[in-house]
DNA sequence: CCGTATTTGTTCGTATGTATT
DNA sequence: CAATACATACGAACAAATACG
């Protein structure tokens, strides 16, 4: 057969939902249904259920039934530093002030603090010896209650011995991490690099985000290494960003 | 049932990849032999492979068999200027000498150029009238012989009748667009804004991509708005990276 | 080039489990 | 508790792609 069956079913489905024909929130019809308005078997169109909630357009409730996707507005993540303050942003306290701005409600959770061995792609990252010890601190994000990012930041040990003390408190640096690593240390962020890839996400990920399995919603993964003025790493920090409601944002240069 | 049948057999499956048991290139059991193995049934078997499918951990032909994914190192795209270059980074352009710095092989198709009405979006992106012309040119860009991105970008037709001619003329500017640009009109490029997201592809670029439909492979699209030294913008240019085989890198700011 | 065996892809039917109403 | 709706699992048949003698 040149094109399926199931194909069919979820092409038609999709023509049905793009032209406004099933309207975000609303009920498809159960499966049963389904089965007799195409004559195909349950199956074939679980088969192109499938296709749609892979595409995000319907999900499936057990017991509820399926229902069209109602409709995110991504959130902007401005990754670039603010306006006339040099590189000196702090992407975790920006995140706050930025989601105010675009009217929503954002909070975070307090981090999670652990001292752990640096691994060798960290001792790397971070310019200090495989083994040794590092700060880690992981916080959960949310906007209007959802959850919608986490973050691991990675400082090196020293860091704490030499005054920063409240690296290691499991309490929100509000200012911002690098905000107070420059009052305590004179440490200043000169500037960052950032590397963005989509992945997976694995089983803790999936729970935090409440991912259904079934769909094939992928994770941004943005790991910004900053330096100091003296060309040293100030900090390492991994952000995911579910990518089905995240929208990242540069800006370089002179934008109007 | 706490957890599935389909799920212990994938997860197995998975263990025994990660554990390297089961090398990239390696063809896995058949679907029959698992089928004893695991004391299931084809249609659960398949269930699991699904789920790897998914993960891209394997892929299967008809016919021959299901083998373990051959790694694929990433391409990194660099989307900041060139060093004490200024803003004018060419996204176009860079993209030939960066690839052959990481030792790849990178090649470009002649363009397809088109002149279209500007869409209301479109309008705005460009700071132009809704239906006033707009030039369109369409390029694949391939990396060792096989596809790694599309790239559309977008000027006012103003720009030709000013005199940038080859704009319209469906060859690769070489010198890339930007500088093209500069010598022929003045126009130096200021800045630019990226947004970065995530979508599935539709069918044209499942095909250019050679994505396998079972496989849940996001594309990264990115949108770049360029602007000149008057604020006005330049051109308006979206390009489409396979997620699983591309990262995209900033560098902002003093970076060593 | 042809025919056959192998292996994955699609479709169907059916039974049972689990979540929701 | 019963009815409804999706989820898992099994078995079976045939189609399509590939490999091989």
């Amino acid at each position: 057969m040149a094109t399926f069956k199931w194909r069919t079913i979820a092409d038609d489905l999709i023509k049905k939902i793009e032209a406004g024909e099933l309207t975000p929130g609303t009920q498809l019809p159960t499966e049963l249904e389904l089965q007799d308005e195409y004559h195909a078997s349950r199956n074939t169109v679980r088969d192109a259920l499938k296709w749609l909630i892979q595409r995000q357009l319907v999900v499936t409730h057990a017991g509820r039934g399926t229902f069209v996707t109602r409709d995110i507005t991504p959130y902007k993540v401005e990754l670039s530093p603010p306006r006339g303050v040099g590189p000196g942003g702090d992407e975790g306290s920006a995140y706050v002030a930025a989601a105010k701005i675009q009217g929503r409600r954002p909070s975070v959770s307090d981090p999670r603090v652990e001292i752990r061995k640096a691994s060798a792609s960290m001792a790397e990252w971070l310019h200090v010896e495989e083994g040794a010890r590092v700060v880690s601190r992981h916080q959960q994000r949310f906007i209007d209650d959802e959850p919608w990012s986490l973050q691991t930041s990675f400082y090196p040990m020293d860091f704490v011995t030499r005054g920063a003390d409240r690296l290691v408190d499991a309490v929100d640096v509000e200012e911002g991490v690098v905000k107070y690593l420059e009052q305590e240390l004179g440490l200043v962020q000169a500037g960052y690099q950032d590397q963005i890839t989509v992945r997976p996400p694995d089983r803790d990920e999936s729970l935090f985000f409440d991912l259904p399995e079934t769909a094939a919603v992928t994770l941004i993964e943005l790991s910004r290494t900053a330096y100091a003025t003296s060309g040293e790493p100030l900090r390492f920090t991994v952000t995911v960003y579910p990518a089905d409601r995240n929208m990242l944002n540069y800006k370089i240069g002179e934008v109007p």
